[in-house]
DNA sequence: ACTTTTTTTTAAGAATGTGTTAAGGTTTTT
DNA sequence: AAAAACCTTAACACATTCTTAAAAAAAAGT
C-alpha cells in the first residue's frame, strides 16, 4: 500500500482529499501546517500533496526543505495560476503543479503518474558487499562502522548503488547530481569520487568499491 | 545534448516551439503528422511534445504506439481542457498534460521536470551467439564471463552487433567511430579489430566472432 | 560578522588508451 | 608460381583521461 501526505491548512479540503484517497486504497497522513509536515517527514511517504498557502512556513520553504532531505515526488495544489510562481516551484523541485479548483479525477491521474515514475527501488536501504546505505536517514555504514558523507558524495554513492553492475556514465551522473542545465568542471566528479574512495578506504583498506571505466564513467565493483 | 521531438501539425506553432527549444540548447526533431512521428521514433529521443489534434492518426493512437515501443516521457499539449480527455491520456501513458494556450516558461519548466525524472536504466541489450553486449552498462560478456573493452573497441563491436548479417564497410565504421571529418590511418581499424578478437579469444578460443570481408570490411560471423 | 564545512577549481603526476609503424602472414590476381 | 594487394598484430611513442593534494570559492552554521 502506498502512502500519501496531504499538506493543506483548510481542514475541510484536507479531510475531503483524505477520504477520496483512502477510498482509492492509499494510506494517508495529514498535516495542517508546515511545521507539522516536517515532523511527519520521517514517515515512509511515497508522495506529497502540498498546498502553497500555509500558516507558519510557506509552501516554498517546505518544498525546499523536503527536497534536500528526500526525493519524494511533490504535487503542488494551488489557487495561484501565475507562471512565475509555477516556475519557481518547479525549480525548487516540484514534480507537478495543479491549479485549484481541479477535478478529483485529474488529481488522481496525476498522482498515479508520479507514483508510476517513482523508482522501483523505493527500498530505502541499499546494500553492496559490506556497504549499507540508508536513503532515509542519510547514513552509510561499512562493516557496521558509520561513515559520514557530504550531500554530493552521498548522492553519487546512492546513484551508483541504485544501479549495481551498471556503468553510470559521467553525463548521467552530472545530470542526476547537478542537473542537466548546470555546468561544473569535468574534474569535479573525479574529485568527489576520489573523496568517496578515500572515506571508504579508511574503513576497509582491502577493497576498492568503485570501479573506473575509462572515458566512460564509474560502477560499483562486484 | 538532449533531443526533443515535437509532434504538431500547425507549422507555425511547431516552428515556434522548435526555435524556443533550440535556443535553450536542445536538439529538435519535428513531425507534422502522426505517421511522420512514428518514422522518427527510431531516433534517439529523450522527450516528446505531442499535440492531440493531428491529421491521420490522432494523438491517442500515437501515444499508445509510442509507449508500447519505448519509455520516452511524453508531454501532451492540447487546447482541450476536458477532464475525461486528460484522464484518458494519462492512462495511455502521458506523463504530463498542458493546456493551450500556455506560457513558454511553464512548458520549459515541465520539460525539465520530465527530463530530470528520466530513468537511468533503459536496458538495451544486443546478443550474438554467446556474446551479450549491453549498451547502457558498457558491458560485454562472453559465456557470462565479462570482458573489458575500451571505448573505441566497444563502439566498434556495438556497431557490428547492431547490424548482424550485414557487412560493415570500413568507411562506415570509420564514419561511425571517428566521425566523417576525422582522418586516421587506414590500419587503425584493423588494429582495433585485432584487439577485439584477441579479447574475445581469451574467453572463447574456439570461435572467431568477427569475419573479415576482404577489401570491404567486417561482419559478425553467423 | 566570523568560523566551519562543503564544493569547486587548479595543477602535477600516474595510469591507460590510441594511432602509427613495421615485420610477417594471407588472399587474390596475373 | 610469383607478384601484388591486403590483413594481422606486437611494440612504441604520444595523447588523453584519471587521481589526488592543495588552494580558492561558496555555502552553511553560530
Amino acid at each position: 500500500m502506498q502512502t500519501i501526505l496531504i499538506i493543506e491548512d483548510d481542514k475541510d479540503i484536507n479531510n475531503m482529499i483524505k477520504q477520496l484517497l483512502e477510498k482509492k486504497g492509499f494510506k494517508v497522513f495529514q498535516a495542517f501546517s508546515g511545521t507539522e509536515a516536517l515532523l511527519l517527514h520521517n514517515e515512509n511517504i511515497d508522495l506529497i500533496l502540498l498546498d502553497l498557502m500555509l500558516p507558519g512556513k510557506n509552501g516554498e520553504e517546505i518544498i525546499e526543505i523536503l527536497k534536500t532531505k528526500k526525493s519524494v515526488p511533490v504535487i503542488v495544489m494551488s489557487a495561484i495560476d501565475d507562471v512565475d510562481t509555477k516556475i519557481n516551484l518547479f525549480e525548487l523541485g516540484a514534480d507537478d503543479y495543479i491549479t485549484k479548483p481541479f477535478h478529483n479525477e485529474e488529481m488522481l491521474a496525476r498522482i498515479k503518474v508520479q507514483l508510476k515514475n517513482k523508482k522501483v527501488t523505493s527500498n530505502c536501504i541499499l546494500k553492496h558487499k559490506d556497504l549499507v546505505l540508508n536513503i532515509n536517514d542519510f547514513t552509510v555504514t561499512c562493516n557496521q562502522i558509520p561513515i559520514i558523507f557530504t550531500k554530493n558524495e552521498f548522492e553519487i554513492l546512492k546513484i551508483l548503488m541504485e544501479h549495481p553492475n551498471q556503468v553510470l556514465t559521467k553525463s548521467i551522473l552530472f545530470d542526476q547530481v547537478w542537473g542537466s542545465d548546470n555546468f561544473v568542471d569535468d574534474n569535479t566528479l573525479n574529485v568527489h569520487i576520489s573523496k568517496i574512495r578515500h572515506k571508504l578506504k579508511q574503513k576497509n583498506p582491502n577493497y576498492d568499491y568503485i570501479e573506473t571505466i575509462w572515458s566512460v564513467g564509474y560502477r560499483m565493483k562486484k
